[in-house]
DNA sequence: TCGGCCGTAGTACCGCGGTACCACCCCCAC
DNA sequence: GTGGGGGTGGTACCGCGGTACTACGGCCGA
């Protein structure tokens, strides 16, 4: 038996989802909220399998409430329902830990069964949203498509080449990267212009983001 | 009808499949093929709607042969099954542009629902893959745990000063950014130099790497 | 109405960054 | 050996970037 918290802040469509989970013997709605700070409420307090969520209500919005239900750490799992399409808050909803994400108009089926797939752990997206959550996927992600050393701009540098551009991705200056690499000054300008010219940027601003957009320079670096 | 290329090495397999797909009337198995290269070369010749590629395969695998028909620009869609769960290859799929991605062990009607779904364009994943997406996902996608706006370095900002800082991200000078905001030069150094004391930056480089940090800067900008 | 913030603009100054050119050493390949 | 690439170092020069300070118009809230 599955326990479900409904929240939403229109009263019609907690009564439909009501109805509709409880046509089905392995749900059972063991409360509902109307708006964000009663979902958090309700969820610390009835401890629901699965809380489905609308993410547009006023006052503390669906995003928000998914946020601190997950952070309270109970094994509550937030499925979380839209009315439109990829939307703004769709990215900010699965940041912020809904393990899934439907469509308000997807068949009852689609809905048990996404409700049975969260409660069992799994997660669930709506095809349609899917494809976007893909596409994007597949650009950003880890090892983009061409690995950092592979790029051609990065083939024709030397090591010591590659530690400059690697310095100068930290932003640090060419003093700093005498300092710290022990060198003069002059022969980091010398190595920094080598780099700059064969990498095709017009100053370290440029090889910074190149640094960047490669994957050479992490987040959170220095 | 949804035309279908079963593509795999193990010939029972495929033989599972076609039974599967040809007892239901709405879609038509097309072909098949036991290996990467055949898989692209028929896929280019029958043009199916949809095709049911394996990973592992001898000679070109899954993988390569998923790249090389999304390439293509056929209009054919790449549903990918494989045996375990998220191995290292699944990845590389979703990268190579597959539009799904499941396990074989899925059951008939999901299996079905899935082509139908890549069928119409959207992306299927199946739910236990779908989790472990969705947490690289909210790991290490667009805007980490803090949001960019949110990071207390830039809620000082006015907006103004947030167009400038973007504008630093960019790699722009003074000069080009003075151009494309249609501002003195004097003006953007103006502003510059207040994003810069707000942000606690020395210089406009450090301005560049927080914009990254925070999510701000985009790779493939410009 | 007045003060303050924002956005705009200017002048003046200094230093770092980038370029051009040259020089030396080491080591490896021819 | 002799050449050449990689790494190191120097000098000289110019321009952009950054700072300090000033100034003014517009708009809003006290």
């Amino acid at each position: 038996m599955t326990t479900v918290l409904i929240v939403d802040d229109q009263d019609l469509q907690r009564f439909g989802f009501r109805v509709l989970l409880e046509s089905v013997p392995e749900t059972e709605v063991v409360g509902e909220a109307a708006h964000g700070a009663e979902a958090v409420r309700k969820a610390a307090e009835l401890r629901p399998d699965v809380v489905l969520m609308d993410i547009r209500m006023p006052g503390m919005d669906g995003i928000e409430a998914t946020r601190r239900i997950v952070a309270a750490g109970g094994r509550s799992r937030v499925l979380v329902l839209t009315t439109f399409d990829l939307d703004e808050y769709a990215h900010a909803a699965l940041r912020a830990g809904a393990s899934g994400f439907l469509l308000k108009d997807a068949r009852p089926e689609e809905l048990l069964a996404g409700i049975r797939a969260v409660a069992a752990g799994d997660a669930v997206v709506a095809p349609a949203l899917t494809r976007r959550l893909l596409d994007e996927y597949a650009h950003h992600l880890p090892g983009r498509p061409k690995d950092p050393a592979e790029d051609p701009r990065l083939t024709s540098l030397t090591n010591r080449e590659r530690e400059i551009l690697v310095a100068i991705g930290k932003g640090w200056t060419n003093g700093e990267i005498a300092a710290r690499l022990v060198l003069s000054e002059s022969t980091v300008k010398t190595h920094v212009g080598r780099v700059l010219a064969k990498i095709g940027a017009r100053d370290r601003i440029q090889a910074v983001i190149l640094s960047y957009d490669l994957g050479l320079a992490r987040p959170q670096a220095d």
